[in-house]
DNA sequence: TAGGCATTGGC
DNA sequence: CCAATGCCT
């Protein structure tokens, strides 16, 4: 008689594309079972946001960096496509696994599988447990003293620094045990997530998909950033933000790593500073779970009479393509365009032009940003989506309409971000730059190529107030 | 350059 | 009663 294999754990990875601070991957580890690392490609599982091209290519780098460390133990990346129940509990029959964990997701589609998941491998014998692998908080761990969900920012950060507890951190393991090939598998090339053509040829020039290249970044920002945060992280003229995003939403870094590392570093006011924006993915992520509807539907459903401006494809398109004639915005849209990222000031700056000038709906510009960003979350996109347009959650007490000239002039007071992503604006004076023609005859003329604005700022800012007037008397 | 805009959640 | 990533006069 051979002896009986080591039982085996599914350990399914989703959005947590790491070895270390892998709550999952621990607990098979734990119960003295041989973790199986599995992948499956279902994106039809995901709703109305399955991830976007943007997105997909990192992933492919991304999961192509997890296949190589779990090489490096002597484990690898099982890959599948097809039915996410079907397929793991296939995989766990055809391996022998006693138990199914994973790490949680809170995208709504998501968890409504993810729980009719749990269930089935249940009523199948399987162990099957979630844990959480992406969060300082979980949703519902911080509440009112009412009992309810936040629904404005700082009071929820407060609560949540008086709660703080990160875990502590885990090594990778250095060892895992080798698997069979499991029958159903593919090649991660098989799964079509690089684009065809190969138009992200650009963004690897600034990025490094997976674990290592998450390590590398938060290091970077420790030594050479985090000590003028507060200030910089304004300046998209300067590379002075952590560009942990896309890191942090494939989890190739758990935010308590991240956390705990800044610990250790910087002056405790730029630390606070920069932990409260890793508050704001926390916010977003306790909203979304309470109010599933947010990344379709307004938070405040007085907007919903809102007057959007009648669909105009070519306005749109202009949006997206950076051709407004509004240089701060264009850079912007041209930035996110060839390197699937945008700095957050002018994330900011664009959806206020989108939503107030133009007054298109908030809708088309988060389905943009979805589709084109590295670092696309349905979380941080519908908070920031709403939070700009006005209908959602940590609302201000008036109708703000960013001005994107003074929104330049103050934040790349050079008008170097321009010059960057606007070649046609290069050879204007530097102040010059942010309105060009309020710079006169000489400004017009060096402008070759540059459309004139697409939209009266005063005009359409005054629109904008006025149709958010009309929501009064309703 | 200080004050107006004028809402809402949470203590 | 405080606070909320802004603009305009």
């Amino acid at each position: 008689m051979t002896p009986s294999p080591t039982p085996t754990a599914l350990v399914w990875f989703r959005d947590d594309l790491r070895l270390r601070d892998h709550p999952a991957l621990q607990a098979a580890l734990k119960a003295g079972l041989a973790p199986v690392p599995v992948y499956i490609h279902a994106p039809h599982e995901e709703g109305a946001w399955a991830p976007g091209a943007a997105s997909d290519a990192w992933r492919h780098r991304s999961l192509a960096a997890l296949d190589a460390e779990l090489r490096q133990r002597g484990s690898r990346l099982h890959v599948f496509a097809g039915e996410s129940l079907a397929t793991l509990a296939s995989v766990a029959a055809s391996t022998g696994a006693a138990a199914v964990f994973w790490n949680r997701r809170h995208e709504p589609a998501i968890d409504q599988r993810d729980t009719r998941i749990r269930r089935e491998l249940r009523q199948l014998g399987l162990r099957a447990e979630a844990f959480n692998g992406s969060l300082l908080f979980e949703p519902w761990q911080l509440e009112t003293r009412a009992g309810d969900p936040f629904r404005v920012f700082t009071p929820f950060w407060k609560a949540a620094l008086q709660a703080w507890n990160p875990p502590g951190l885990q090594p990778a393991p250095d060892h895992l045990p080798t698997m069979d090939p499991v029958p159903g598998e593919v090649a991660l090339a098989a799964l079509g997530l690089q684009p065809v053509p190969r138009w992200d040829n650009t963004f690897w020039d600034e990025w490094i998909p997976g674990e290592q290249g998450a390590a590398l970044a938060l290091q970077a920002f420790i030594d050479s950033k985090l000590h003028t945060y507060s200030e910089g992280r304004d300046r998209p003229d300067r590379a002075l933000t952590s560009r942990l995003s896309p890191h942090l939403h494939f989890g190739e870094i758990a935010p308590w790593r991240v956390a705990t590392q800044l610990d250790a570093a910087g002056p405790p006011d730029e630390r606070a500073a920069f932990l409260r924006q890793l508050g704001w993915r926390e916010f977003a992520h306790h909203v979304l779970r309470h109010f599933p509807h947010t990344p379709d539907d307004n938070f405040n459903p007085r907007f919903d009479d809102f007057q959007w401006a009648q669909p105009d494809a070519a306005l749109l398109r202009a949006w997206q393509r950076g051709n407004t004639g509004v240089p701060i915005v264009d850079a912007g849209m041209r930035e996110l365009w060839t390197t699937g990222w945008m700095h957050n000031r002018v994330r900011m700056i664009v959806a206020s032009f989108l939503t107030k000038n133009l007054r298109i709906h908030w809708r088309h510009g988060a389905r943009w940003f979805h589709d084109t960003l590295v670092d696309a979350d349905l979380a941080n996109n519908a908070l920031g989506w709403q939070w700009v347009a006005g209908t959602g959650v940590d609302a201000a007490p008036y109708f703000r309409v960013f001005n994107p000239v003074l929104q330049a002039r103050k934040f790349d007071p050079q008008g170097e971000y321009i010059a960057r992503w606007v070649p046609e604006l290069r050879g204007l004076p530097a102040r010059a730059r942010h309105a060009p023609r309020e710079a006169g005859a000489a400004g017009l003329a060096a402008t070759q190529g540059y459309p004139h604005p697409i939209v009266d700022l005063g005009e359409s800012r005054n629109d904008a107030l006025a149709a958010f007037a009309r929501l009064k008397g309703r």
